[in-house]
DNA sequence: TCACGTTGTAATGTATGCAATTTTTTCAGT
DNA sequence: ACTGAAAAAATTGCATACATTACAACGTGA
């Protein structure tokens, strides 16, 4: 099917939900497509070229951009274009720790709220985000474990927390694919299954300590130590300054 | 000055301060209009007639309302136009709900790393609100108190909160225009002063207490408890639908 | 050779016109 | 009058053309 077809039937594109109007389309595409990391960061996306791939004008790839650039997964920058987004190290670490935060939040309200529906869907997406990454789809993988934790915050039934989350995981999954070390499992979905079991009993105490450390070992599975190779030349060379 | 001289200079609108393209001075116009509910919730937003009013096309009308709809302060749509969102008392209670869970993580970091210049800052900024509450002016009144919590937010040094913040902070403001009850002073500057001095003075757990409570007095000026009038026919007929 | 201003090109910002959809109005039938 | 269908009007979605801005290449003068 091409991308084309795919824009006038209105199914949505993989893991990503959505209907309606054209933009919905190229933006589940986009967004994938970085988070999947088809999209390096730093990567400098051309209206007009995006236009071209998707078979639609600027003005949709316009709307689509501004919505990716609300949720700081691509940076838009007025009169210069919008480029995939790259967080420093220490940016990330906003992330995380904003993440420890909603998470808690998170963990503690679907344990109040959560259905039997809900904990049966959820079960599902471990399932085949197991399955991707035994079939080493790591980009898809990735993706998954973070609608994992998306799944949660639905069961929260809060909506701006639901928000929120949504652009953290989609930047956690940006770093993620920025700074992991080694390449091993990053969500272990054996964590998330734990997780799951937790707050299926009704333990709120255990499930919000095990995503607690289920964040732990997440950031410790980065390389946010500041070893890596940096853009910022005042960062590269702060040694020689005297000041 | 007119509007349209205003979108040629690029001076930021009363609070709201960006700079840059057009939408965004129409998205701070728009977005000042709700906050001090000359824009009643429920409101169309017509887009033609927004453009003539600011003098720009309708595109950049669009995008402004595209990125309200991002925030939640308005309710985008498809095919059917923007409206001033009108929280209902659920939805309230759970943007209470994120408040304290958000407020309490960004009473704690700016505890720890609020500077002396930005402590003169929002010190300056309870004054202002005084002001404006002392000579009537309800509407800016609202949205300066709102400010002080975003200022807050900066003081966090954590970008991913300033911005859930800021969502957060437009919402309750709507929610305060919406279901104050009285029409008493809101946001006691008092409290801010509190808790500004609990903050220079490194108190985190006195600060982070003077926050819930402040929240809690907040609400309670709410008339949350179910008793203001609602357009859903089914709410409305609950009592009477035995199944 | 380097600094710097100039010009040309490419990309973004904005306006406008047409197509598709929704809402309102009209009007026949009961 | 009231209901319901059909036509008309209004409004949003999208594409395209033009204006404006940033970037790069080039050339000039020290």
């Amino acid at each position: 099917m091409s991308v084309k077809e795919q824009l006038s039937t209105n199914k949505p594109v993989k893991g990503t939900s959505k209907a309606g109007t054209q933009d919905d389309v190229v933006y589940a595409h986009i967004f994938d497509a970085i988070l999947e990391q088809r999209l390096a960061p730093g990567t400098k996306l051309n209206e007009e070229a995006l236009g071209e791939i998707f078979g639609v004008s600027r003005t949709v790839i316009r709307r689509a951009l501004s919505r990716l650039g609300h949720e700081q997964i691509v940076i838009l920058r007025p009169n210069r274009g919008a480029v995939v987004a790259s967080p420093t190290i220490d940016e990330a670490r906003q992330v995380f720790l904003a993440r420890r935060i909603v998470e808690q939040a998170v963990t503690e309200q679907a344990v109040l709220h959560a259905t039997k529906e809900q904990i049966e869907i959820i079960r599902g997406m471990v399932v085949e985000e197991q399955a991707c990454f035994d079939r080493g789809d790591r980009g898809a993988g990735i993706r998954l474990s973070g609608e994992f934790h998306l799944q949660l915050a639905k069961m929260a039934r809060n909506a701006p927390l639901l928000n929120f989350q949504r652009s953290l995981v989609s930047q956690t999954s940006l770093i993620i694919a920025q700074y992991e070390t080694g390449g091993k499992s990053h969500c272990s979905f054996d964590e998330h299954n734990q997780l799951i079991a937790a707050i299926e009993s009704g333990e709120q105490a255990k499930a919000v300590e095990l995503m607690m450390h289920h964040l732990d070992h997440i950031e410790a599975k980065l390389n946010l130590d500041g070893e890596g190779a940096s853009d910022d030349l005042h960062a590269v060379f702060s040694h020689l300054i005297s000041r």
